[in-house]
DNA sequence: GCATCGGTATCGATGGTCGATACAACCGTT
DNA sequence: AACGGTTGTATCGACCATCGATACCGATGC
């Protein structure tokens, strides 16, 4: 249930690096306020009538009707089945098929992960940097996985998450520090490291070891382990991740055995 | 509702039943503009300069500019990692993932599917229903695919697939013959059926078994068994596919030990 | 050197969009 | 049956956001 549609929402200020902010006579503010309207569902996966629309994207009602009326006819908005409401349209899922397809990332990693999935028998994912979260891209279940798990597109907070760390690592200090410090350090589990002297302690672990691993801190049961695959400049830019549960594994058996597996594959998407 | 234009893309007049067609005053030309923009990939899955995208999207250069800008602000687009030119952004996935996410169907569906991919040790998709195409939105992958069998968001036409065939059998014929009419009948494979009779027949069988398969249609050395998911007034929304080798399998065997197992897991997500 | 391509910046005119407002259809409740 | 509450739909004049020609800067290439 942790939408969790991570830690704030809202494009200001990139504010990493002062590169050029973009000038504020070419932003299209109408342009914009059409992917407000989607992103309201991002906090409420449910039909939105025109009033919430509004609300949530915070427009007036008419332009909310003229929003949802173009994305309507687009195909990126569809009137909800239960007779009220309209609801993310199909249309959105050609434009994630156009993501994937054009980053030469995934297509790489694809058979990788596919081959990995295959010799583990455990879940394997591929996630990518961005900043404070890190973005699900490619997700290959095992058996007995919650609904979550097993959708692309999910955010998880860098910090908590074993990809996130490893990929961390390869950061320098300053940057590291300064993307926890820019967290919202909130638990997701009862185990979740929330003190960043002991977040910063597990990534030099990890760039000690060449991988991270977390124990059930964004799901309890869960142990997983992740290697950074990064580009020229040592720049991490996403992670593989080998997920299991504590159920079938004791942790240092899973570290022990998946670890390299992690790292081989990250390895193998390096460069 | 469905949006239609299969391959064709562009908008213009849903032209399927005259339903009260969009008022033109109400159309967001500026908002539509950016999602032309982003439709741009589509066709050429790979960095495009400013200028490639004010032809691609029909719009000036100072508008590409404009929209270009915009878009990167709010993280849909991203600076090609090349240098020039830009590409899908991150973001696009997050409405992804929201769109899964509201989706009733899909949540339902994913536990039903994973229990299907155990049980099968084949491939396994959740198709929607939409129009001329369908929408591949849940794909649990076997071992060794092909990366576009790993995609969701993914469109096949709706005549040439299994899952395509085993929705039309629950239209009335009149609505069937009038998609397949509509669709372009280009072979996929020298396999493919592009003869309206033939395909009618198909469709006709499907009706009788419950189930459609087809054979090296979509992908030479591929067999998939689907059946559709109906709502209430047995309308189609979905189908469920279960794909496999004919290296693996005769596709007598396969039908009959798949085709009960994807009946049964469409039957429990119906109604 | 010149040519061509990439992205960026400027600015006044114009027309697309704004939003208050009214309307229609549907629900329960009283 | 009129009510107050939804819902989505439609209208229209005023204004300001957007338009697009144009100029600019930097790389790259012959």
């Amino acid at each position: 249930m942790s939408t969790q549609q991570g830690f704030e929402r809202r494009y200001q200020a990139p504010e990493r690096e002062p590169i050029i902010e973009v000038d504020e006579r070419l932003f299209l503010k109408s342009a914009a306020r059409s992917f407000y309207v989607l992103e309201a569902f991002a906090r409420s996966p449910r039909p939105l009538s025109l009033a919430e629309v509004a609300k949530a994207a915070k427009i007036s009602k008419s332009a909310a009707q003229r929003v949802v009326q173009t994305l309507l006819v687009l195909g990126y908005l569809e009137r909800s089945p239960t007779g009220t409401g309209v609801v993310p349209g199909r249309r959105i899922l050609d434009r994630s098929f156009d993501y994937l397809r054009s980053n030469p990332l995934i297509e790489r990693a694809t058979p990788i992960l596919t081959e990995l999935r295959k010799t583990c028998g455990e879940r394997v994912d591929l996630s990518l940097f961005d900043d404070v979260t890190i973005l699900y891209a490619i997700r290959l279940q095992s058996k007995r996985e919650t609904f979550y798990a097993t959708l692309s597109g999910r955010r998880m907070p860098t910090f908590a998450t074993a990809g996130g760390r490893a990929m961390l690592a390869f950061l320098d200090d300053r940057h590291a520090d300064d993307i926890v410090r820019r967290s919202k350090l909130a638990p997701l589990t009862p185990k979740t490291l929330v003190d960043p002297v002991l977040i910063r302690q597990r990534i030099e672990e990890a760039r000690r070891d060449g991988y991270a691993s977390v124990l059930e801190e964004s799901l309890m049961g869960e142990i997983v382990v992740a290697a950074a695959v990064v580009k020229e400049r040592n720049m991490p830019v996403g992670a593989i991740h080998i997920a299991g549960s504590l159920a079938d594994w004791s942790a240092e058996d899973f570290r022990k055995r998946f670890a390299p597996l992690a790292i081989e594959a990250a390895r193998a998407l390096s460069g």
